[in-house]
DNA sequence: GTGATTGATCGACGAATGTCAATACGACTG
DNA sequence: CAGTCGTATTGACATTCGTCGATCAATCAC
């Protein structure tokens, strides 16, 4: 978790080839999945995708998951990194999207599994 | 990673709601997705896929892997645990098998956010 | 410019994780 | 019954993770 590198889940990690995985792919897609397998990013995914317009500021995210804003930041730079949300700057706000494809690609990658 | 208790991926995680993920379902998903977030389980469950007959004991693990018995016992353990493989013991040994189903729950968990 | 607000980063801490070597357990073999 | 083979479990260890409080950086309002 601790790469900068940004993935891009759709063109890495959606087609398992039917073989086995090798060392690297299997390193690219657990970093999704490691990203995903945290309770407070699976609710802050979900709350934002529940938001009205998709998208959502840190600070609509601090009180309903009930963490400190510097643990929210936290969690969506991992979000971001694993490719899972994209985060764009208007102002003094984050403004933060659930990729939707990336999520269909690590559903297809598993099913392919 | 720690509780006994084996996951029915089927019953809890698949409809995600499509309201905000309470902290007890996104607390199952996430010990799912927790169990997928490893590169050597990853390697191991597409070994297992990879198998003739779908099914693999440690023994036929160990060596494609490159990890310990000890270790990879423990990382089927995990699997098992969170319902994406299943065990039968024949005679000596122990047979795994991937549950299909789940990683399909798991995928469909994810098309719902 | 001053001050307030939003978000990112840092340092620290305990808890959890991945790994191994060693050992214990069960089932088959002689 | 004694030995061997396949697994599981244990204890130890370094590493990673999740969290907080505090600080830093940038933007806006006056």
């Amino acid at each position: 978790m601790t790469l900068p590198l940004v993935i891009d889940v759709e063109a890495c990690c959606s087609p398992v080839p039917g073989g086995v995985l090798d060392t690297e792919s299997a390193a690219r897609l657990a970093r999704v999945f490691k990203a995903l397998g945290d309770p407070a990013r699976l609710r802050l995914l979900s709350l934002i995708a529940a938001q009205e317009g998709g998208e959502a500021c840190i600070c609509n995210l601090t009180e309903p998951v009930g963490l400190s804003q510097g643990t929210v930041s936290h969690h969506m730079k991992i979000l971001a990194g694993a490719g899972l949300v994209s985060r764009e700057q208007r102002g003094k706000w984050a403004y933060y999207r659930v990729q939707r494809q990336a999520l269909d690609a690590v559903g297809r990658s598993l099913a392919g599994m």
